[in-house]
RNA sequence: GGCUCCGUAGCUCAGCUGGAUAGAGCAACUGCCUUCUAAGCAGUAGGUCUCUGGUUCGAAUCCAGACGGAGUCACCA
């Protein structure tokens, strides 16, 4: 809906017939007038300037006075150097908040018969889930939410890294050293349970390569390997990974503990199923606690052969080569990148191929040609990659993909090192206790709730994604300023204005009254830009718009509560229109909030 | 080293399709609850928008370079 066609047509009209006689039809650009001056929305003559061949000022003026004589929605106008502040009618307000009120303006829109596809989360089965991941739920879970808002089919889902050595290495740990331990004996959530095995793991491993870079075996190594100047220390951090592979006893084992469930060995398979199983319930709980869901879940362990088959379709049409040792590459220079092995020598997949064959078989799946990966910017390259390999293979959907990537995230104290154990998790900040008396335990519980999950949700949304932020535990759960229980207590001021009024049936305005005060038109202002946020959100794939359109709204709100009377207006016409007004601003919060995946509480 | 991302108040962040004297919140200081929920409102103070050039009537915003930080460039995932 554009609420300014009258005025910019007007504006047209003013500049042919006083400025410039020929047929110009220009492309009208307003601009919101700023808080200092007077006026709801300036127009901006400086590119005309040269065109006109007059001051500043003077085309200011000429437009000005043209409107004033003309223009049916422009109350006053005042111009300060090339800027030209128009006020708007009381009319033109009033009749923009019946069309907001006229339309479903804060519900879903017309079906676009768009099928999206958003992976989001997809975590590896030996780490608890970390704020990285709580980022990357919130993140994709909004996108979701947000091209859902606009008319697409949304397909949620995720792929789990459910194999591979890493989940063999908790595995071993456990066998070896867990005593038959489990989450519920130990009292220990359960992806958490695996990922301590996981750590202890890397523990004994350590100290096991000590031993060995301390002994005659290990000093002869390095006298023998060493390269020039090279200290000992350094040597040994470098050589780590290939002592894993060739030298250590417990690598062997792991390796071996591979080989076995590749194999399909049953008591290997069974040990990982449980141990999997227990992860699974940990993150369910996450899930749960979040408020997020999956339409769909793919398990590496079903996918991690695929893409060989699209691997030879490129073969034949040239896209990738074979090398003598019979690996399989593409080669990406002339794109900016590098070459890339989509096959090893031994003929198995890596990575990369997983992905392209995963994509491959989501397309087969659901036919979406746009799907949305949200993955942390580290893997920006990688991304880069595949879908500049996509698009050789020339597969449908290779101009729909697009990576949601985004930055770390860190601890004040600096970095989060998951696999050290300094983990946080979002849930265990999210039950703060306030004071609502007279209230069953549970629906206190529920309010609490979502104020504590509202707090650190938009705290972590609000940032734009490709920035690296900074997650204080302590700042995460305030409640006061630009925070989610800020908006959540202006919605529920509103709700409150309603249980008193008793009006809450009543959908719309009888009559208007005839004159507006700042408060409503800067209100009315706001509402009306809520579907390009939402447009721009989805066309970026950005939330943060979102959380700062709800954050202006509802500081506006917050200011018009305490200036303006609501159930005290002079008027019953006045008081029916500013109950709606703000009924139409508590919707306007409720639907950006559940936007960004944040309940609204009706009390706090 | 090549490529990518980031650099705005003490701290956390907006603003970036070029527009006016660069905005919020937190922290500090001052007021406002017998009046619709004070998780609120109003105010004070805080800036070389990392730097240097360029484009432009106009640059935090676009371009180039420098500096600082991060990531990545595996027959790892």
């Amino acid at each position: 809906m554009e609420f300014y066609s009258i005025l910019k047509n007007d504006l047209n009209s003013a500049i042919r017939e006083t400025l410039l006689k020929e047929h110009v039809s220009l492309d009208i650009q307003l601009n919101e007038t700023k808080k200092e001056f007077e006026g709801h929305t300036t127009f901006v003559v400086f590119p005309l300037v040269k065109q006109v061949g007059k001051a500043p000022e003077v085309i200011g003026e000429t437009i000005g006075k043209w409107l004033m004589e003309n223009s049916t929605v422009v109350a006053s106008y005042n111009v300060v150097k090339g800027f030209l502040n128009i006020s708007l009618k009381d009319s033109f307000w009033i009749e923009a908040f019946a069309k907001i009120q006229e339309e479903t303006y804060f519900s879903q829109r017309k079906s676009t018969g768009e099928k999206v596809l958003v992976e989001y989360s997809s975590p590896n089965t030996n780490k608890p889930l970390h704020l990285g991941h709580i980022r990357n739920i919130l993140l994709g879970w909004s996108v979701s939410k947000i091209l859902q808002f606009e008319g697409n089919e949304v397909i949620t889902t995720q792929v789990i890294n459910d194999r591979g050595i890493a989940i063999c290495k908790s595995m071993l740990a456990w066998k070896k050293w867990g005593n038959g331990a489990t989450p519920a004996s130990s009292g220990i959530k359960g992806d958490h349970f695996v990922g301590d095995y996981y750590v202890k793991f890397e523990q004994e491993f350590v100290k096991e390569y000590q031993v060995f870079a301390e002994s005659e075996a290990g000093a002869k190594l390095f006298e023998s390997q060493k390269k020039e100047n090279q200290e000992q220390s350094e040597f040994f951090k470098a050589f780590k990974n290939k002592y894993f592979n060739e030298i250590s006893p417990l690598g062997a084992e792991a390796r071996q503990m591979l080989l076995d469930w590749e194999a399909g060995d049953e008591n290997t398979i069974q040990l990982w199923k449980q141990m999997n199983g227990w992860v699974y319930d940990g993150f369910d709980k996450t899930y749960e606690t979040l408020g997020v869901s999956f339409d769909s879940v793919y398990y590496e362990s079903d996918t991690y052969l695929l893409g060989k088959k699209v691997v030879d379709e490129g073969l034949t049409k040239n896209v990738f080569y074979r090398e003598p040792d019979s690996s399989v590459w593409i080669n990406l220079e002339d794109a900016g990148m590098d070459k890339k092995i989509v096959l090893r020598s031994d003929g198995t997949s890596v990575y990369i191929t997983q992905d392209i064959g995963t994509a491959k078989k989501r397309y087969e799946d659901f036919g979406a040609k746009k799907m949305i990966y949200t993955v942390a910017d580290e893997q920006d390259y990688h991304f880069k990659v595949l879908f500049e390999i996509a698009k050789r293979l020339e597969e449908p959907y290779a101009e729909g993909l697009f990576h949601l990537s985004y930055g770390m995230v860190d601890l004040p104290t600096g970095r989060m090192k998951s696999r050290e154990g300094t983990v946080v998790e979002a849930k265990e900040n999210a039950g703060e206790r306030g004071e609502l008396a007279h209230m069953s335990h549970e629906e206190q519980e529920d309010i609490f709730s979502k104020i504590g999950l509202g707090a650190i949700k938009f705290f972590i949304i609000k940032v734009q994604p490709q920035k690296r932020m900074i997650f204080d535990p302590k700042e995460s759960v305030d409640m006061q300023g630009a925070t989610g229980p800020y908006i959540q207590n202006a919605f529920v001021r509103i709700q409150s204005l309603f249980r008193k009024s008793e009006t809450e049936q009543q959908t719309k305005v009888l009559s208007f009254p005839e004159t507006l005060n700042e408060g409503e038109k800067t209100l009315i202002q706001l509402l009306m830009t809520f579907p390009e946020v939402v447009a721009a959100a989805a066309k970026q794939y950005e939330p943060s718009g979102v959380a700062n359109y709800a954050y202006a709204l509802a500081k506006e709100f917050h200011k018009y509560y305490h200036e303006t009377r609501i159930l005290g207006a002079e008027s019953e016409t006045l008081k029916t229109f500013r109950l709606q007004l703000s009924k139409e601003v508590a919707l306007a919060l409720k639907t950006s909030l559940y936007l960004l995946g944040i309940n609204m509480p009706d009390r706090m």
